[in-house]
DNA sequence: CGGGGACTTGATACTGTTCAATTTCCGTGG
DNA sequence: CCACGGAAATTGAACAGTATCAAGTCCCCG
């Protein structure tokens, strides 16, 4: 965050690159497949700490994570920052922008990264021809709001602990979705930017997770958490009284 | 919400009640406009504390809020519950339910309440036929999607005061963008709702309104609320050092 | 190998919660 | 229409959970 410098994005013509793959989850005819295959879109590069977008900038396209990690984060005018999200491979970004036509949130890259742009009028146009991508980007917006609603409850009525160990259960999910071990991974972000993201301090992050290791549940080295018992934490994703 | 009574809707037909309403902002052909009457909606009459859905029903439409007040919630497993928005007329309610085709938080009514039923598959069926209709669907998604990350940074970041705040300063935006007064109003939801909403306790929310109203900014008796000064209460909204 | 940011940990302060006691309000029934 | 009863709201006092401030360590990058 600290580099001023965003590298103009790489821009690499990218055939493999299309909607087919945003569209994994749907049942699609092969004819419909033909079609999807016309929206083929742009490849970019950006290194750790490159803005995808800024607040403000004039919506054009969603982004698809092909590979990497990112922070999408509003500011408010005061000069405090909230992290409303950590977006990984495989998941779409820059759905705020559709209201106004122009992105209410800043997207940075955690580290260096891989994202496909789509063409939002594009993706319209196509959406209009074929009623399973159309339900599919509408599912995907819904799932946005959902998510939202999920955080809204984390920060509205859990405390510390709860909303750390719902964070780490989230990520491992979201591993496991992707190949990866669900209890043993990396922390793309900081301890601040996972206490903007839960709503409390840096230093209660770094407390909270000593807690954590200190009770057997986790051990964190820095960056790297492992989860020694997930329906442990689980647990502690509940009402005090009913954890060990 | 004592009462375990859920009349069932009444059902009337509401020829007058159409999509042309709900596409107001919108840049509409002649052409178009007929195409919209196509496609009529049901209009439904809740009591105050009735169901407008349930978590976990099937998804089939969405509804577009003509008179009343409703709050929506997600209840936690545990019976924690998070208020996740306050509507009123003019608002689109039940997009939470697209992403898997079933409900994910309760609608309620907190007053006797008036909505039409937007059948989403015709819905959509139609936005394929209709640029503008389908642009200002997913404007409306979007719209969500933004609204959920501002309550995220407000929860995250903000102070209960500020907090408190912003909920009246909304209120007072919503209120006067429906020509009603923004300084002078009704509160439709009890105190624990809001505290729900904001992240806080009742008390706390009853003792911030009894500050505020110690410091001359609002009078508030009961439900009802006038504010005195809509600029001292903004800047409210910002870094304590900044307040008077 | 050096420097600066990221992280950890401790002591203290403070915001907001909890518990409890009243008071006020509002819908209901006499 | 008024009186009653329960829910909603207010207020106080003690307490708990986080924030804040501060010091020191670790780690990564150059």
């Amino acid at each position: 965050m600290q580099k001023p410098v965003t590298l103009a994005p790489l821009r690499v013509a990218c055939s493999g690159c299309n909607l087919r793959e945003l569209c994994m989850p749907m049942d699609l005819s092969d004819l419909d497949m033909e079609q999807l295959d016309d929206l083929t879109c742009i490849k970019h590069a950006y290194q750790r700490g490159g803005f995808l977008y800024r607040s403000g900038a004039k919506f054009q396209s969603l982004y698809a994570i092909r590979t990497g990690f990112f922070k999408t984060q509003v500011l408010h005018e005061d000069g405090r920052e909230q992290v409303t999200g950590f977006q990984m491979a495989g998941e779409i970004i820059g759905m705020d922008a559709i209201s106004s036509d122009a992105h209410a949130c800043d997207a940075i890259a955690l580290e260096d990264s891989e994202v496909c742009e789509i063409p939002f009028s594009r993706m319209e146009e196509l959406s209009r021809k074929l009623p399973t991508l159309q339900r599919h980007l509408h599912r995907i917006l819904s799932r946005e709001i959902v998510r939202d609603q999920g955080i809204m409850l984390l920060l509205g009525s859990m405390r510390a602990e709860e909303r750390l160990a719902a964070f780490l259960l989230n990520l491992s999910q979201r591993f496991a979705a992707r190949g990866y071990s669900p209890t043993s991974f990396y922390l793309r972000m900081t301890r601040q930017e996972i206490g903007s993201y839960l709503g409390m301090k840096l230093e209660t992050v770094s407390r909270t997770l000593s807690n954590f290791q200190g009770a057997g549940l986790i051990t964190i080295r820095n960056k790297s958490v492992e989860i020694h018992n997930l329906q442990k934490l689980q647990r502690f994703v509940g009402p005090p009284q009913e954890c060990v």
